[in-house]
Parts: structure tokens; C-alpha cells; sequence
DNA sequence: GTCCATGTTCTTTA
DNA sequence: CTAAAGAACATGGA
């Protein structure tokens, strides 16, 4: 579920409580989220310092004082929580990692998310597309002009850039004035520049806002994300644009479900 | 029972 | 061979 400003914001709560903490205990419950398949996980943490926590992508990349690295990926329905390390457990809590006197803990009902052992010298990166807050028009065009694919399903391959999901895919299409079904390929650079910028205004508005929260995510408190009754065009089928009015449309590309104005995003350029 | 879901990866098709 | 499309993964809510 998370995409960037979720993820981001799950950083964010967590790095106060933990950056610089001695890990005193593990758990992991259910081993099979821990890749790669077998890893001792809790050997490896056990009575290390998280020397700092970042988002690379929709990753969220842990560094040990070690110099050993692991990501989480929280998939559509992981979560991330502090809590007390007493406090009841919720249902489908997979990991759990004391350190700084509260209690890390991952739950996944789904399991499309999990944890990824990196170590020190693999960088992970390979295939990872560019960051979407710091992109530039020129490197947005050039990854564009090499995929015959719809704007729509290119925006969301994290090869071509990394951290966009379905709702900020959506979102942006709607603030750049794109239909999702043009080709990716054939978008002018006037076309590219307004996409560019919509995709960081978006994105840094959903930032200020915590993140959209649709049913599952929740930041490292607990705490909801309130862009979602911002959204102009995500889960608004057939009602009202914000600009003009006209009912918003939800088709399926890619099997994604893929919300647009027809009005505001025509399908050719004006 | 049906359909749908903030994601990724593997398999099949063109 | 490669790019693109489709299926699969696992669970729960409407």
C-alpha cells in the first residue's frame, strides 16, 4: 500500500525513537518474510546499533553500525509500529525488534512485504529507477522515450523511476493534464516538463499531509495519513472533478484500477 | 459466494 | 532475443 510519502513518513516517526539504539532483542515469528530464505536474522542484529534508517524508493533501508544493511518493504498491507514491548500483539505480527526502550514491530497480513537481508557489500540498487522527488525533466525523458508502454504503467515500473505506486500515479497523470493511456514514448517535452513537476508537487503535498491512508496504513505511531480526502481523481469514480466538474472515470490498465477527468486529461493534446 | 485492494515477481505471449 | 501483457502470490473487507 505504502507508496513514497507513506514510507517516507514511516521513516520519519521511526528515526527519533531509533536512530543510535542498541538492538537488545529479535523475533522474527514467521521466518519466511526474512530473505533470503534462511537467513539467520536475529544472529545478525543481535546487540548491533541501528546507525541510521532511510527510504530508497518504497524501501526502508536500516544500516547497522556494522555496515550491514536489510530493507523492509511493506508491500500493500505491511505496517511498521513502536510500541511497548508488553503491549498486546496484533494479529499477523511477523518481526519484532526491541532497541531504545520500545519495540519495532512488523505486521503483514497479505505477506507481499517483508525484510531483506543486504549485508555490507551488495548496494541493492541495481534496477532501482531514479529517485521521483529529485529527478530531472531531461532523465524523465530519456527513461520515457525508451518504453512503448502507457504513461500510466511506465510511471509505475520502479525500474524506471522508484517510489510511485497506483494513488500518486493517478494523482499526478491528473495535476500534469495527461490522459493515462498515452504513450509514453510519444509525450512532448512540454508534456514531460508539466509531468515532471506535477509528480514532486504531488508527492510533497502528500509529504505534508502524512501520506494517504486507504484502509491498512498507518505511520510508525499508528497514526493515519490525511492526503487521502485531498485526493483530486484516486477512488473518486464518478464523482465531480475538483477543476470542472465532470465526473471522474475508472478504467483498468495493467489490471491496476486507473482514476482520470476525462475533461482535464484528454486523451489528445488541445 | 463475488469483487476489490496503496505491490512485486514469475510466466506466457507477441 | 526482448518488451509487454497476464497470472500468481495471501488475506480481509464490502
Amino acid at each position: 500500500m505504502p507508496e513514497l510519502p507513506e514510507v517516507q513518513t514511516v521513516v520519519n516517526t521511526l528515526l527519533p525513537r531509533l536512530r543510535g539504539a542498541v538492538i537488545a532483542a529479535v523475533c522474527v515469528r514467521r521466518s519466511d518474510v526474512i530473505s533470503p530464505a534462511g537467513f539467520d536474522f536475529e544472529k545478525a542484529l543481535a546487540a548491533r546499533r541501528i546507525a541510521q534508517i532511510a527510504r530508497r524508493g518504497k524501501r526502508i533501508i536500516f544500516q547497522l553500525d556494522s555496515g550491514e544493511r536489510f530493507f523492509i518493504h511493506l508491500g500493500m498491507t505491511g505496517r511498521l509500529t513502536l510500541q511497548a514491548a508488553d503491549a498486546p500483539l496484533a494479529p499477523h505480527t511477523h518481526v519484532t525488534i526491541d532497541a531504545g526502550g520500545v519495540q519495532v514491530r512488523f505486521t503483514d497480513p497479505r505477506r507481499f512485504g517483508g525484510i531483506w537481508w543486504l549485508g555490507a557489500d551488495a548496494d541493492g540498487e541495481h534496477a532501482m529507477g531514479p529517485e521521483p522527488l529529485t529527478i530531472r525533466p531531461a532523465a524523465l525523458a530519456r527513461r520515457l522515450a525508451r518504453t512503448k508502454r502507457v504513461i500510466k504503467s511506465a510511471l509505475l515500473d520502479q525500474q524506471l523511476i522508484a517510489g510511485l505506486g497506483n494513488i500518486y500515479v493517478d494523482e499526478a497523470l491528473f495535476t500534469a493534464g495527461l490522459h493515462p493511456q498515452l504513450r509514453a514514448d510519444r509525450l512532448s517535452a512540454a508534456q514531460v516538463r508539466r509531468l515532471n513537476r506535477a509528480i514532486k508537487q504531488v508527492l510533497r503535498r502528500a509529504l505534508r499531509h502524512r501520506g494517504s491512508t486507504l484502509r491498512d496504513y498507518r505511520d510508525a505511531d499508528g497514526k493515519a495519513g490525511e492526503f487521502t480526502r485531498l485526493h483530486r481523481v484516486y477512488d473518486r469514480a464518478g464523482k465531480p472533478c475538483t477543476h470542472c466538474k465532470t465526473p471522474i472515470v475508472r478504467i483498468v490498465i495493467g489490471q491496476r484500477s486507473t482514476h482520470f477527468c476525462p475533461n482535464c486529461q484528454p486523451a489528445r493534446e488541445v
